[in-house]
Order: structure tokens, then sequence, then C-alpha cells
RNA sequence: GGGGGAUUAGCUCAGUUGGCUAGAGCGCUAGAUUUGCAUUCUAGAGGUCAAGGGUUCGACUCCCUUAUCCUCCA
């Protein structure tokens, strides 16, 4: 079976049996601070667990993209060394929301293995939970009973607290799991050792393949568990895993996911895959690593995460960086490899995960951009590398980190391009000034969250702020105190509320509470899954008040509102004037300005960005009406032709906002003015790049775009008072920045033409030190006080007496802003035969203008602050000469 | 968010404890050679040394602030 073919068979065993098959949510997580990215299957349905939320079917199933790069789960430096591991993987999944358990669960999935897929009995084992003393739980029979119905008893095994008791967290819903496993060594090997001692032993041959969790327990804070109301099931199976077993290969690189990829790379590269697993096979590994990486960076980009140097953007980048270092290295590519595999993801995947084909030249034009902007870096750490410090034949520590840290030049490079060199890389030093880095960004992430305290546990939260900003009568749920460097803030969740949670890049709301009259403000207003918190300084006398007073801050939702209702017009008029492609990569909306990023090949230009403005100004004075549909299903949305974005997980039912359906249909869960005219006016403020292929607009309305206007139409007013109103501003000022670099060459003509007159009179006032000593005999000799004032037509005149004369010391005093100066020009070949220093003497005679000074031994300047000392210092030098 | 680094001619970059008239290569302009072009030679233009403060007799150089970019860590 291809595994094509593999993962359909999944999903249309799974509808048969009644289950909903949803589409996989995206890969980037944005409102749950505890995951950067979906690492499981189950990620999207946590909300419906914990409680938060109902499924839209009690039994669901789906493939979902799933990254384990960051946090508990990280195998990224794993990748490439076994065939096994990967960033990004497929998790095929069914799920029960209170509906059927054990029993249906084993049952189906006995079914789908060996039924469907005809995998040999023989070679399936079955783990169940063994049960824990220290927990009081005893072991899992209900499940081994199941079982029982299908494996022989050697066939199912106990497996410990650590395999086979799953939880999601410190707190919430977990329950024992019941791993199926499968052994494909062939029969002699298994003649040998029977499959049951090899189960969950890290034998490549004997895997895991399918974890059924059911959830029946909840942990509570105190650590104590409590029996669920309603249980559910939770599965997870390796998709790539699942490829490998079916289609007899040891290794998932060898399915057909990975082998079109690896035949390309070799094409690229000219070098051929061997398969080899040794530490050594370097190529083999590079090409691993490219084929792996490459569907993770290609993934994250298609659903809205770009590379960047901070959050989930930067571990894109370092993923995609590692895979750009193994074909540097490795197979010796110095040219944008990875990008080249993107038609092809793209084609594979068309079918399952569309969003990369729908965004496919955009995703190769960022992909390549970083390759080349991580190969120039590269470039430059190399030219670098020669000038590490070296003790012995040993490279610095500190020297190899500095290279990392701040050119960004990977240490095992280093240590590659050391090595053929004969020297090492001292790797204890390095660690060291790497956990120092460490340390230093963890105490500024520093963060203690407390356990909330709850006071009622009435699931479901409900939020009013579409229509009413002031809410009467709401009851605190639970409260908690978070702790961070900026100092000691609350977080309160209330049952009903007003106020808008930051999310979907509009800020959230700020306001007050009023607690038995007492005022507690809201700092602040942000989202956890479907939490709606609010952020307050102090903690009220009173919390269990059940007639709390909400009130959000009226003038400043206002202003979010225009601010984002311009968005949306905006949004709709970039497709209109640049096209289709002009599409939503990012927003942040607050009460100030508005920023959208959107997709677009070049610069915007000045043109495009004039009519932008008008036709938004125009929809503005339209005073077009707002048409809100809360409840739409999703489908019907997708009818009307509403805007959606990848890398945004809908829901069933989903809230369409319409400025005029012919215009603007956006799915949004923001808050938006009642009519476009309440915006008044919408002025572009800026225009520039975020990234490869991405132009970022930044915008204000209403009272801030009045008020730019008017500043920018002040500034334009005065300097056209100060040229007296000229007809054309612009041109006037372009004319006098000439005539003022005109006149600046004058001056400096005029020096030169001083200096150049003085020269023909100095020239005459030179004396020759006769007999009066071995040193100075026969040098040329002038000192003297001159009129000119700029530096360096003194440099010019002593240059140019020297190369006349010859053989010269020449010392000017003279003065500059009333502040005295010296120059000493000493012949070059005379500085050097004499071993004179034009510097040393001239700290000597700086002394006298009390001042200081320096230059080289053929020439030197000094300054001073007492003018009455240059004739002393004059003085001096005739000695110094003598 | 925290650290490190960078910003000098149109481009790529030098500029050693503060004092060279701020340079090089490529590119540009003009001329010469050759003349089929490449080439080669000569001359020239082009810089508020990112911006703003400060220290100093004197700042591209040292300190502070800001902006932009690079980079590592969280």
């Amino acid at each position: 079976m291809t595994s094509r073919e593999i993962r359909q068979s999944f999903l249309d065993f799974f509808k048969s049996k009644q289950h909903k098959i949803v589409p996989s949510a995206p890969l980037v997580l944005k409102n749950d601070p505890t995951l950067m990215f979906t690492n499981s299957g189950m990620v999207q349905f946590k909300d419906f667990f914990l409680g938060n939320g109902t499924p839209p079917s009690v039994r669901i199933a789906d493939t979902q993209k799933c990254l384990r790069v960051s946090g508990k789960h990280n195998d990224l430096e794993d990748v490439g060394f076994d065939g096994t591991h990967h960033t990004m993987f497929e998790m095929l999944g069914n799920w029960s929301f209170g509906d059927y358990f054990k029993k249906e669960a084993i049952e189906w999935s006995w079914e789908f293995l060996t039924g469907t897929l005809g995998l040999p009995k023989d070679r399936l084992y079955a783990t169940v939970f063994g049960g824990d003393e220290k927990e009081g739980l005893a072991s899992d029979e209900e499940a081994r009973n199941y079982w029982r119905q299908y494996l022989p008893d050697n066939h199912i095994l106990d497996g410990n607290k650590k395999d086979n008791f799953w939880e999601m967290g410190a707190q919430g819903p977990c329950g024992p799991c019941s791993e199926i496993h499968f052994d494909f060594r062939s029969d002699e090997e298994r003649a040998k050792v029977p499959g049951e001692k090899l189960v969950n032993m890290d034998d490549p041959s004997v895997v895991e393949i399918w974890n059924n969790v059911f959830m029946q327990f909840e942990r509570k804070a105190d650590a104590s568990l409590v029996v669920l109301p309603a249980q559910h099931v939770d599965t997870g199976m390796g998709f790539e895993r699942l490829c490998m077993v079916m289609q007899g290969k040891k290794y998932t690189y060898d399915t057909d996911i990975f082998t079109p990829f690896i035949a390309l790379v070799e094409k690229e590269c000219g070098k051929t895959y061997t398969g080899s697993y040794e530490r050594t096979a370097k190529s083999d590994v590079a090409m691993r690593v490219i084929v792996d990486h490459i569907r993770a960076v290609a993934f994250t980009i298609a659903d809205g995460q770009l590379p960047s140097s901070n959050g989930a953007g930067y571990v894109i980048r370092r993923i995609l960086r590692r895979a750009v270092r193994y074909a540097y290295s490795f197979l010796d590519v110095k040219d944008p490899l990875l990008n080249k595999l993107i038609p092809l993801l793209a084609s594979e995947f068309a079918d399952v995960f569309p969003e990369l084909k729908a965004q496919e030249a955009f995703v190769q034009k960022v992909i390549l951009e970083e390759e080349k902007s991580f190969l120039r870096t590269l470039e430059n750490g190399l030219k670098r590398f020669e000038t590490l410090r070296t003790e012995g034949s040993v490279i610095v520590g500190s020297e190899a980190f500095e290279l990392f840290d701040t050119y960004g030049f990977p240490v095992d490079l280093t240590q590659l391009i050391a090595s053929e060199k004969g020297l090492s890389v001292d790797t204890e030093g390095f660690e060291k000034c790497l956990q120092e880095q460490k340390q230093r960004s963890k105490k500024d992430a520093e963060k203690q969250v407390g356990d909330w305290i709850v006071l009622d546990d009435t699931p479901g939260v409900e939020f009013v702020g579409y229509d009413q900003l002031k809410v009467e009568n709401t009851k605190v749920m639970k409260y908690r105190a978070v702790q961070d460097k900026k100092g000691l803030q609350y977080q309160i969740v209330v049952n009903r509320t007003p106020f808008y949670a930051e999310s979907g890049g509009q800020v959230g709301d700020t306001g007050a509470m009023y607690f038995d009259g007492e005022k507690i403000e809201v700092i602040d207003t942000k989202k956890e899954n479907d939490l709606i918190i609010h952020v307050v300084a102090n903690l009220p006398e009173n919390i269990h008040d059940e007639r709390v007073r909400c009130q959000v801050d009226r003038d400043k939702r206002a202003a979010i509102s225009k601010n984002h209702t311009a968005t949306h017009l905006m949004h709709a008029a970039l497709h209109n004037i640049l096209g289709k492609q002009a599409t939503q990569k990012g927003q942040s909306v607050d009460a100030n300005r508005l920023r959208f990023d959107f997709q677009n090949p070049g610069a915007v230009s000045k043109n495009e960005l004039a009519a932008i403005e008008l036709m938004v100004n125009k929809k503005i004075r339209e005073n077009i009406a707002l048409h809100e549909v809360r409840n739409m299903p999703i489908e019907d949305a997708r009818k009307t032709g509403a805007m959606m974005l990848f890398g945004e997980k809908y829901g069933e039912t989903v809230r369409v906002i319409t400025f005029d359906k012919d215009f603007s249909q956006e799915l949004c869960g923001g808050t938006h003015v009642a009519a476009t005219g309440e915006i008044g006016l919408f002025k572009i403020v800026s225009e520039s790049a975020v990234a490869a292929g991405v132009r970022r607009i930044e915008a204000v309305t209403a009272d801030a775009a009045e008020a730019y206007l008017n500043t920018e139409v002040a500034e334009l007013n005065a300097i056209r008072d100060i040229f007296k109103n000229p007809k054309n501003t612009a041109q006037r000022v372009a004319d006098l920045q000439d005539e003022n670099k005109a006149l600046r060459k004058q001056i400096e003509a005029m020096h030169l033409e001083q200096a150049a007159s003085l020269q023909r009179s100095l020239r005459a006032e030179f004396q020759v030190i006769a007999s009066n000593g071995a040193a100075t005999e026969g040098v040329n000799v002038l000192i003297k006080q001159i009129s000119l004032s700029d530096a360096s037509a003194i440099k010019t005149l002593a240059a140019n007496l020297d190369k006349e004369v010859g053989n010269a010391v020449i010392v000017f005093g003279s003065v500059k802003d009333d502040k005295p100066q010296l120059t000493i020009s000493i012949s070059p070949d005379l500085a050097k035969a004499k071993a004179w220093n034009a510097g040393a003497w001239i700290r000597e005679l700086a002394k006298e203008i009390k001042g200081g000074g320096g230059g080289q031994a053929h020439f030197a300047t000094a300054g001073g602050t007492d003018t009455e000392g240059l004739g002393s210092a004059l003085e001096k030098a005739k000695e110094l000469i003598k």
C-alpha cells in the first residue's frame, strides 16, 4: 500500500464508525502559553477535555501535523542519526468525547490493523497499565480483558506508570493507556528471542505504533485523582512508522513518504544515498536531515509562521539552518538547495494539507531568502575564523563562542574546520559561555504563576463585549497571582465579561471592575486557550462579591474598533489594487494605530499606496453599516467567499464581518464600528518590508490621523515661513542645499589659495642650521606663527613646503576659534634618519599652551587652551631643534 | 524579553593606545591605447563616517540615548 492509501484507509475506517473527519489544526499555536507548536493529535481538542468547550461531534478522527522541536518533546538533534525520529510527523488519531470507551477503542484498533491493513496477528503486542501502588491505582484489567479476545496472554504485557499512564500536564485529565507494538524481525530472529522481551526496550525492530489513552481521571492541584464523570478516548498513531511497518521497511526514510525527496536531493548534489546509519556516513545523515527538516519548515511557513529571531519563528529558523549546515558541510552544497524541494512537497501533500500547494511560490521564496542569508552568515564566519585566538593548537572556548553567539557561526562547523587545520576547540570553555548566556536569559524570563484559586468551577465564560461595554452582576470564578520581573500581578476570570481579550492581533481591553464600590483597574485582558483573563495590579477587599460591575474603557475601545474596521477595509483595498496574492500575514491593532503585514512580491509603489488610501477613505465616506453574523456554519461562510486564512483554526461556526458584501467580508473575532463613517479618516503612515515577500503597512485613523496630518502640515508651514512662502518649497530647499555645498567648496578653495600665497612668502624664511652641532647640521628649519586657521590648509601648506624645500623641520603656531594649535612636520627621510619624532616633540610643546597632542613621527598636531603660550611654545621649539 | 555585534563612497569592505588631508577593490564619468570586443592605462566625480547628545585642546575612534540590521539565548 502507498502511504497515501494507508492514510486514506484510516480516515475511511473511522468514518465508517460514525467519526467526523476534521482537518489538521495549524502547527503553530496562538493562545497557549504552555505550548509553542502542536506536538500531538489531541492538542486541538484540549479545551474539550478541559471542559472549556464542546466538540462538534462525540466521535472525531483526523491526521494531524505535529512538530517536536521544543520543550518537553524535542527530537531535533536526533533527527538524521536514526531511522525513526522526525521533526514534523503526522499523527493519525480517533477520539471519543464521553462516547465509546475501552471496548470499542481496542476492538477498532484490532479491526483496522489486522483487518483493513492485514498486519499479521502474531507480530502484534499490546501493553496495558499494570497499576501503581503509590497512586493507589489497580492494573487496567478492563483493557486486558478486551485484549484477551484477540491476543494470547504472552502478547499482553503490563506497563509501568511512566509508559502506560498518560497525563496532559501537572493537572487535568489523565488515565491509563494501552500501546500496540509491532515486531518486524525475521522469523529466525523471532524464534531466538520472543518479541515480548523486546517491547519498550528501545529495539528498533519492535516498535510502538499506536497508543490508546483512556481518560478516566482528573489530576487535582493537590495531586489527588478524581474519577471523571465523562470518560474519553484519545489515540495517536505515528503515520510514518505505520507506513514503515506496512511497506516492510526498517526505517521511515525508506518509505515512499521520503524516497522521492532523497532521490531529488541525490540529483541536486550529485551524491548517492547508501542508507547507512553509521555516524561516519555523513552524507546519508545530511540527506535525512534535509528531507526531514524541509517538511517542518515548509508547513510551518504555510501555517503563517515566518522565520524570525524570536519565539516560534526562531525555532523554524534554527531547523532550516541545521539543514543548510548539513548540506553545506557534508554534501558540499554551497548554494541554496532546500527551496528546490518545495514544488515536490507541495504536490505530494496537495490532497492532505493543501495549504502548501496554495502558497507554493511564496513558501519557496521565503526559504530561498533564508538560505541565502544563512549562507552569507557562513561566509562571514569563515572569514572571521582566521582571527580566532588560539592557545597552542586549541582554539579558545570564548572565541569560538563569540563566533557562534555574535556572528551565528555554528560551533560544529568551527570544530570541523579546526580539525582540518590540525586544531581543536576548547569545548568546555565554549559550553561554559553558553551556560552563562542561558542563565542570563532564564533569569530575565523568570515568572512564577500561582495556582488558580477557584471560587466557582462551573464551566464556561460568557463574552458579551460585542454588544455591551458594561456588565453588572458578574462574579469571580477563579484568580491567581503572577510574579515576574516587572512585579506582582493578579489574573481574574469572571463568569461574564465585556472585556475583549487580546487575540487576532487586536489588543486586549482595559478598564475597571468595581467590587462593593471598590475600583480595581484592569490593565490588560489576555486569552489562554478559550479562557478570558483580566490582569489587575491589586486584588479587591471583597473578591467574593457576586455583583461585580465591569466597565471597559469606552474611548480606547472605540479607537481600537475604528482601527480594526479600517484594517478590514484596507485588506479589501489591497486585494482590489495589488491583487489576490496580497493576503494577510499578520496584523496588530491597538488604540493608536493599525499594522498590517501581507504577502506581496515587491514594495508597494507610492501610486498604489495613494490608490489604497483613496479607496479606503471612499468606503469610509459611504458610511457602510456593519453586517455581523455571529454563528455562520463554516461551510456557508466558505460559499459566500469570505476571506479565510491559512494557519488559522476555525470552529464549526464562525463570525463573519461584512462591510458591503461586494467589498469586505472576513471571518473575524474582533470588535468593529457600527458604520464605516465613524472612522472619519484613514492615513497610511509607512510601508516597509518584514521578510522576503512580506510587506508591512502602518496607518492611523480618526483623531490620530487628524493629529498626524496636522503635525505634518504644521511642519511644512514652518518651513514655508522660513522661505517666505515660495512656490515650490522642496525645490527651494534643494537649491539651498546646492548653494551651501558650493559655498563650502569656495571656502575650501580660498583656504588653499591663502596657503599657496603663504607658501611663496614662507619659502624664503627657512633657516639652515649651520655647524652648531652634529645632529641638526644642514637641516632647513622654519618656526613661525601663521595666520591660517583651517587645519587641513595648514597641513597642505606644511606638506607642500616640505616637498619644495626638503630635509626640513617645520613648526607652525596658529589660532582657531580662540584656541591655539601647533603643527610639526619633519621630512619623512629626515625623521627616519635622525630618529626624530614629531609626536614626542609636540607633546612637549603642547604643555606651553595647556593642551596635548600627538601624531606620527613625521607629522603631528596639538591643540590647547592658552593662546598666550603660543610664543613660548615656538621659543621652546627653537631650543629643541638647536 | 535578555546578551553580543554592526552601521564609513552607488556596492563589498579597510581604518592598531583619540591627532595621517578618511582609504582599497568593484562600479560610474571623461580621456588615451586597442579598435571587433574584452583588456590595459590616466584623470576625475562621489562621504553631514546611521542620528542626537556628552567627554576632550581635538572624536570615524571613548561614553550615553535613539533608529535600523545581523546574531545567540529564553
